[in-house]
Order: structure tokens, then sequence, then C-alpha cells
DNA sequence: TGCCTAAGTGTTCAGAAAACACTAAGCTTT
DNA sequence: AAAGCTTAGTGTTTTCTGAACACTTAGGCA
């Protein structure tokens, strides 16, 4: 047991897992086994370890969950409204993670009970407040992919102009022009082209292109 | 005393203040009385309470070391490094606030021990990690006022178009067009010129202008 | 060989941002 | 009363950026 003079809250973190899948959004949530909200849908997360970094929580409830690593991670927004969780004071610093859909066939490889992708327009009810949590990330990667590469995130390695495009056209629900898009993102000198070609149907081949910094999201605008 | 069966980490917000002073940039600290780093600079802030919204704990910082209500607050970041405070864990949840210059006097209603403005540019020693607090309220401030009207927060209810050239002109350390910023700022159609002019030295009055929607931040471009 | 499909490519137009200099109004000085 | 000082206030031109728009190319398949 731990006792302090003052009350102190706890501290969570949450993850707002975003990935593209199928051609849509999508985000990942746990079924809760325990109370509050059992049966009920959730972001993965838990309590921060007195020791551990914050950032190293959300870490770490991603690989647990996931299994994946070396992804984008960000701080979001912390939530605190004091009565959010009804058995004590909770509050939670909540991030939003990127993982290209080539990883995420670890999903299998999760510890976790029930670890469901869902599409972002279509969410079930949310223990805590957690659909919060998802509106704040979307607005925040929605207006992000506007001034910095963190689309790249979400694919691979190495991947076509038009995944690109597929990419921010199903985040901004908006259909882009093929010739406007390709300038924009070239001109940035962000994208280094490769020999390598992919086919993929009956058509031309498409040109591979990589990012200049892997890894690294550059500002650009 | 309060127990737990884990232990938690203490929650705290701190607060940047920032006004515009002597044509400075300019941020307030305060000199701690008690350890860690007694007799350093820091920013106002503590504990947050444990039935307080942490907005709320912001707001009373904010009030008791200046006075002042009813202004421009915003979460900023959450730093938890587990090092960050000598004595325990301990999580800041941080704000930054915009305090109009004509507020500012209430300054010597506060409570506060040696609550002092510092430039910007000139700042002391400071505790904890709050160096990287500011750089981070800077940069957030800074890219806020391209796409906000952020800038009217620092201005009273009625103002020039010069004041506010002025307060573009400050924070960004860059001399702006006359006739360009007029234009722009007149096009978002967020001002409304007011009958007032004020005479302010040996020349021409100058109107004045005032948001159409005060206290509230709007979104340009 | 012809057809199907997605890849790839330039130009034109419109709106936004940047550069740039003089007149207006009131105060002060003589 | 006139001249001079200081900041307020005002348009036009040019440049750049974003938006609109259609056809050719490369390979697979029948």
């Amino acid at each position: 047991m731990y006792t302090y003079e003052h009350p102190h809250p706890a501290v969570t973190t949450d993850v707002v897992v975003f990935t593209i899948r199928d051609e849509r959004l999508q985000v990942l949530l746990v079924k809760r086994r325990n109370p509050p909200f059992t049966g009920c849908w959730a972001l993965p997360g838990g309590f921060v370890n007195i020791d551990e970094d914050i950032e190293a929580c959300a870490l770490r409830e991603l690989q647990e969950e996931t299994g994946v690593s070396g992804v984008f991670l960000e701080q979001l927004y912390t939530f605190g409204a004091p009565d959010r969780d009804p058995r004590e004071r909770v509050i939670t610093v909540t991030y939003y993670a990127l993982v290209p859909h080539d990883h995420i066939r670890i999903e299998a490889a999760s510890d976790a009970s029930a670890a469901t992708w869902f599409d972002c327009t279509d969410l079930p009810a949310l223990a805590f407040d957690h659909d919060q949590v998802i509106a704040t990330a979307l607005k925040r990667l929605r207006a992000k992919l506007q001034y910095s590469t963190v689309a790249f995130q979400f694919l691979p390695d190495k991947f076509t102009l038009s995944e690109l495009q597929r990419v921010y056209e199903i985040i901004l629900d908006q259909t882009l022009d093929k010739r406007n898009f390709r300038r924009r993102m070239l001109s940035y000198g962000l994208l280094a082209a490769t020999e390598e070609k992919v086919r993929n149907g009956n058509h031309r081949p498409a040109r591979l292109y990589r990012p200049q910094t892997p890894g690294r999201v550059e500002f650009i605008k």
C-alpha cells in the first residue's frame, strides 16, 4: 500500500491507433473485461507505472495490444474531468499512433482479449470519454495531413504515389486531383523515386517511392 | 493520509502567462520559496485538487498569481519525465494564457511573493523543465498567430490596426507590410470598425476596431 | 492484335501573397 | 497662421500557389 499526505489521482495513457484497412480509416478498440464499462469497447491503455515515462507507457500499451513498435506516436491531449472514471480520479494522457497497413497482421499476436479494428465512421458505444478522444485524434490527424508528411506513416517503406493519394483521400474523405497531388508531393523533395516498380493488376506498373527521412515526420508548406 | 494499492503520481498544472509589455513578449514567472529549486524562477502552477477539473486548476493558478480571469487559456502539453521533480513523481499538465496588456496592473494585486514579467528572449535559469515548457508555448503561439485570431487576446476590447500589427511583429520578431497586413486582417471579416478614434501623439488619430466575437479565437485561412 | 486498366504527364486560370510610395489628419512649433 | 512633424490610412502591380482539366503509356488478358 502507498500512502500520501494529499490525495493523488491515478494517471493512465490511452492510445488511438489508426490504420488504413480495406480502404477505410480504422481505429483499434479493445473489449473491456473489468468494471467499469465491462463489455464496452474502449481505447487500449492503462496505468502509468510510477517510474515510467508517459510516452514509454503509451508505447508499451501499443506494443502489448498490437505487437507493433517503431511507429509514429504523438501526444494528443490530456483529459481529466473529475468524474470521467467512477472508481477514482483518473487523468488520462492520450496519444495517437499511425500503423502501416502491412504491419497489422501482428494484430493476431496481441494478447488482448478482443482487439478489433473499427471504421472511424462506424464506431460502437465507447467507455469513458473515449469518443471525445477519438474525435480529437481525428481532427489532429486531418489537420496534420495538410502540413506534414504524417501520411507516409500509414504506408510501408516503399509505396506508389497512387497509394499515398488513397491515404489522403480516405482520411480527408474527398477525392483529389491526381496530377496536382503528384506535383505537390514531389515538389517538397521528401520522396525519392526508386528504380522499382510494382505490377498490381492488368495495367501499367507503378513506380515505388520511399521517404527521404523514413520514420521522421517533416513539415511541409 | 490517503492510501492506494498502487503508487500514484502527483499531478500539477503550470501556466505560461504571456503578455505584451514595453514592446516585448513577456512571461510571468514566480520565485520559488520552497524546495526543490528554492529561490529559482518557475512558472506559476500547483497541484490539481482531487475533485478539480484540470483546466479549472490552471484557471485558479492564473487567478491567484495574476488576478486575471476570463482570458484565453489553452492546454499545451503534458510533461512527465519520471525524474523531473526530485521529491516524487510529478506529472504536469501545462497551459498557456494570453493576457491583454491593459489588464496587468492587476499584477500588484497578486498574492505571489515575487511574480515578475520576463522578456521571452531573456529568461533566467528556470526550475524543473520549465524552459522546455516555455519553448513549447512559444512555438505554439507563433504557429497559432498564422491561422487564428489569438493575437486579439493580447489587446483590450477595442484596438487600432497598428496596435494589432505591433503584436504580430513583436511575437514573430519581424516587421510586416502595413498595407498587406491591414488588407489581410480586414478581409477575414472578424473585425468591426467602430466610430471611435484615439489620438495618441501629434499625428492623425487612429480608428478603433473590435473583434466580431470578443473572447472567441477564430480560425483564419 | 485489340481491349482493358491504372500509371503517368502539362498547361491554363484564378485567387492569394508580396512588393512598393504617397496623401491625410491632427499636433506642435515658430 | 503657416510650416513642419508624425503616424494613419490607402491601390496597383507582380509573383506565386492552388485548382481545374484530358490524353498517352505500359503492361495484362482474351
